[in-house]
DNA sequence: AGAATTTGACCCCC
DNA sequence: GGGGGTCAAATTCT
C-alpha cells in the first residue's frame, strides 16, 4: 500500500480496481467517519503509468466532517469551499442527480513528495497524526489558485529526476 | 476487540 | 458484455 497525500483527513480505502487506463490499480477512499458525519468527500488515488512515481488523486464531493473529528490542524481546506458555496451537491460522476454545474473535482499529482520530507523512523502508517505533509499547502495552493478551471495550472509535479 | 485494509463479487452505465 | 465503482466479508494490525 502507498502513502496517499494527507489532505488533512482520515481516508478508509474501500476499493482497488485495475482499469485499462493505467497498467496500475486505482484506489478508492472514502471519508473515515463518513458513516458518522455523512461526508460524501470521496478520493481516488491512481499512479500514472507514464510517471510511476506519480500519485494523481481525485478529489469528489465535500467534506463535511472538516475541522471536527480528527485533531488536524489544516487551514488550508478547513476554512470556505472552493470559493463557492453551492457546491453542495457532492456528486462528481451523477448516481443520485446530476450535478453539471461544479464538477467537484481535483486531480493533483504527487510525485515523491514523500522522499525526505517526514519519513525518518520505518512506520509509514502511525505518522498520520500530526507530523503531516506539505501535501495540504500544495492542495491549498491549487484550491485558491484553480478552482473551476485551472487546477492543472498549479499541479505539482516535482519530477525527482527520472 | 476494534478499526483498517485487502480481495472478490455485484451493480450501474455505456 | 466491458469498464468502472461500491459494498461486503475475511484477515490482519494496533
Amino acid at each position: 500500500m502507498e502513502i496517499p497525500p494527507d489532505d488533512g483527513y482520515t481516508w478508509r480505502k474501500y476499493g482497488q480496481k485495475d482499469i485499462l487506463d493505467s497498467r496500475f490499480p486505482r484506489s478508492y477512499y472514502r471519508c473515515t467517519h463518513k458513516n458518522y458525519y455523512g461526508c460524501e468527500a470521496k478520493k481516488q488515488v491512481q499512479r500514472l503509468d507514464d510517471d510511476p512515481c506519480t500519485l494523481e488523486v481525485t478529489y469528489c464531493g465535500s467534506h463535511t466532517c472538516k475541522t471536527s473529528p480528527t485533531p488536524i490542524r489544516i487551514p488550508s481546506l478547513a476554512r470556505s469551499p472552493i470559493g463557492k458555496d453551492e457546491n453542495d451537491d457532492t456528486n462528481c460522476h451523477g448516481h443520485p442527480q446530476a450535478a453539471p454545474t461544479t464538477t467537484p473535482f481535483t486531480s493533483i499529482q504527487l510525485g515523491n513528495w514523500f522522499e525526505g520530507s517526514s519519513r525518518q523512523e520505518g512506520q509509514t502508517q502511525s505518522g498520520r497524526d500530526v507530523d503531516y505533509c506539505p501535501v495540504a499547502e500544495l492542495a491549498d495552493a491549487m484550491f485558491s489558485s484553480g478552482s473551476s478551471g485551472s487546477i492543472m495550472d498549479a499541479m505539482y509535479l516535482p519530477r525527482p529526476g527520472n
